[in-house]
DNA sequence: GCAAATAAGTGTTATTTTGACACTCATCTT
DNA sequence: AAGATGAGTGTCAAAATAACACTTATTTGC
């Protein structure tokens, strides 16, 4: 078959911003680049996309190259593709973010890459522009988040109350109102109450919860809040 | 400066979604494409990247060519990168949507294109994966009108409340109450009264209004909802 | 075994926001 | 002058929100 004439190609990347939550600190998953330039240096977990695979395919090879892990949840963010932004050849970058349990995580036993979860708010200097997909990746988390539940993908399937407040509290740097927080999270009917209190971290316990599977995906993109209306502003 | 070794490049095109209100139905600009294959068949318009483009100024380029438009409201919408979605050779397209002023619009005289405007509820069959691409768009463009003041984008500098009623009721496809929506309108205190009433299309007149351009700018991403919540759902 | 410490858990109220609803007004046409 | 048409406007009841503080369950230390 005939092909486009004269027209350039370029490579194309994807470049995964992996979030993850310890029970205090909103984390990314970050390696050290294994390539030239710039090897060795603090960098998002990239790849080529291959000749006939998809973009989805990609994302999801690539996160599992890294972490082990399948069926994440994935959402691309934005292609970035300044035409200088890797000093080496021209590459678009498709950026995708992550969502992962940390505690799913295992580091890959054949990994030169050197990954380790670092807090949000103390990234170092990354790559090219790897900065900006992290904070453009964080800005759609707090907005998509604010909306819609989502960040139940950042925790292990049974998980407490005080823990997921914990959580929104690391996302949007401020202190909620556990009793509206509550409310609001109650009232959602997505949870449902188990047996058993989480012991650690506290004398009482907590109750663990967990989510009603069928509930929740067929809610993924309903309007849902927990949050005071004003907090959704960055 | 060394290459990467081994990896293999790809096309990377720009299609843009463009939208445009004609005072009662939501309009699309198709192309009849001009190049084989699928040559005359609609299509969104497009074009390639060039070598040291960054990806802005490709789909501000492409919209001009098309519309002599510059300084429109564009937002890049996804990357589709389906390995087959051309069948000539890889070529991977980033979407963007584009929100016109349908009336500033004037067809461009070397235009071999032959562009029309379309209703978006009446569209043809579209080439490649273009219908995906307008799938999304308007998904993503009643999303965020709905959270956003972000339609005026589609009318003219003076404009009627009932102009912009007939533009949400055209998107949503949702009779509102205009009582309601007025006074919903009102209250973000964006718009600013004119002294002068559109004489066409009924007998009292409607008042004209601006846009508080500077309030417009610096509210552009805050929250705000002319509508009742649940007609943000699809 | 009792007191102290700690985080978990829970209700009320005033305010604001929402949505449902119907009539009058200004102007043109005949 | 009467009729027709779309523009424009106000009320009220219900729901949602945000602000606010005390009690409870359990462990720890004496």
């Amino acid at each position: 078959m005939k092909k486009y004439a004269g027209q350039s190609a370029m490579l194309v990347a994807i470049d995964c911003i992996i979030f993850g939550f310890d029970g205090d600190e909103l984390k990314l998953l970050l390696i050290q680049r294994g390539l030239e330039p710039e090897k060795g240096k603090w960098s998002l977990m990239g790849g080529f996309v291959k000749p006939k695979e998809d973009l989805e395919k990609a994302a999801a090879r690539i996160l599992k190259q890294l972490t082990g892990l399948e069926d994440v949840y994935m959402e691309q963010l934005q292609a970035f593709g300044d035409p200088d932004r890797d000093p080496v050849e021209r590459t678009l970058s498709i950026a995708w973010f992550a969502l992962v349990d940390i505690h799913k995580y295992e580091k890959q036993l054949s990994d030169d890459h050197h990954p380790e979860w670092v807090p949000v708010k103390k990234l170092p200097k990354l790559v090219f522009d790897h900065r900006k997909m992290v904070d453009l990746a964080k800005k759609r988390l707090q907005y998509k988040a604010a909306l819609h539940p989502l960040l139940f993908e950042l925790l292990p399937d049974r998980f407490t109350i005080p823990q997921l407040l914990n959580l929104y509290q690391a996302l949007y740097d401020k202190k909620l109102d556990k009793r509206n927080f509550n409310r609001k999270l109650l009232s959602a009917k997505l949870l449902i109450k188990q047996k058993y209190k989480k012991k650690e971290g506290s004398r009482r316990g907590a109750f663990y919860y967990k989510l009603d599977k069928r509930k929740y995906y067929s809610n993924i993109d309903a309007f849902m809040s927990f949050l005071p209306a004003r907090e959704i502003f960055s």
